[in-house]
DNA sequence: ACCTGAACACCGTTCAAGT
DNA sequence: ACCTGAACACCGTTCAAGT
């Protein structure tokens, strides 16, 4: 039984290499099976068929991803509590990410695609977001009195900034200047 | 010469259809050739491989696009010339679209992901944007003393809110609101 | 329960050939 | 310039069979 958690992990693994590396359109089950060193059959023995194996992946993927927001999450509480204005500037550096520079980025790009085509990875998606929302609510919640208008702000945000970040007329520091001095306003 | 720009528009708007309703991964150069009737060795005459293909696509989609962007601005501007704030909540009720619920989210959805793995679609993607942009800026610019600060602000957001909508706390009412605040404070 | 290999219909791309 | 059809390697999925 211990043997089977960690094939399964293996495949998860060769998936989620293959699609941060060379993209949804380019993974197959013959290279996943290669990779993890099974047959062809014997994958889909574990994953039926490709939808179950991206459903899998993804789940798994998240996971790791709910890690990383929690330590990231404690390590800025952590810190000698700051003022308002440092907390969000540190906050805002670490939610825009410029599109492209990570393989994260490609990793949710492919899963927000592939979830728009598929119910079950939709719900995946839709509970991993829920669940972020929340961590930062808790977070915000600690220095505003409207945690929530805060994250509905900063979750979309964040998103798009991704996306299109490179083609808007300000640069980062300036938006990032703009974005705390917003959200100092609306605690007024 | 007539002629072949009908095919290939033909063409072209078989991709699109394809590509919304089954999206990219389903999207195959056999059934493109099929729904506008050419072999597939013809179609390759005209589209030498599937990359070249889905970059003459997504470059005669935006066009498309641009054109009602025009039309959405021409007819925001032309209204007898209302307060700011019922101007911008107008604007903001056009800009914010519930993900999943209109093909052209799903188009640009795929466009994204594909153009991550292609540079020249990439820079397709930035030039529309960029034109976007620009024309926002204009629009804007008749009320703002900050055009620039505002699209930088209402351009990520609207593309994230798309994505994220359903799992934000706030309800899209309370949101417009919350952004025709923002964005009124930032005038003083 | 775990694993194999052959077979099927489909895919993108290449190529030699026709008009 | 426009179009055809065969061939190639690859794909997801099915299935009958082994341990």
């Amino acid at each position: 039984m211990d043997r089977k958690k960690e094939r399964l992990n293996e495949i998860l693994q060769a998936t989620i290499t293959i699609l941060s590396k060379e993209g949804a359109e380019n993974l197959s089950m013959r290279k996943v099976a290669k990779l993890a060193n099974l047959s062809l059959s014997n994958l889909q023995y574990y994953y039926r068929d490709k939808d179950l194996l991206m459903i899998a992946t993804v789940k798994y993927y998240f996971e790791s991803c709910q890690d990383e927001v929690t330590d990231a999450v404690n390590l800025l509480s952590a810190q000698s509590t700051p003022s308002t204005e440092v907390l969000l500037e540190k906050l805002l550096n670490m939610l825009l990410v410029v599109g492209k520079s990570s393989d994260k980025i490609m990793m949710f790009q492919e899963i927000w695609t592939l979830s728009s085509r598929n119910k079950e990875l939709e719900t995946a998606v839709e509970a991993y977001y829920k669940n972020y929302c929340l961590w930062l609510i808790g977070l915000i919640s600690s220095f505003s009195r409207d945690p929530e208008a805060i994250v509905s702000l900063l979750v979309p945000y964040a998103e798009g900034y991704a996306i299109v970040s490179n083609v808007l007329p300000l640069n980062k520091e300036k938006i990032i200047q703009m974005m705390v001095g917003l959200i100092l306003s609306m605690e007024k």
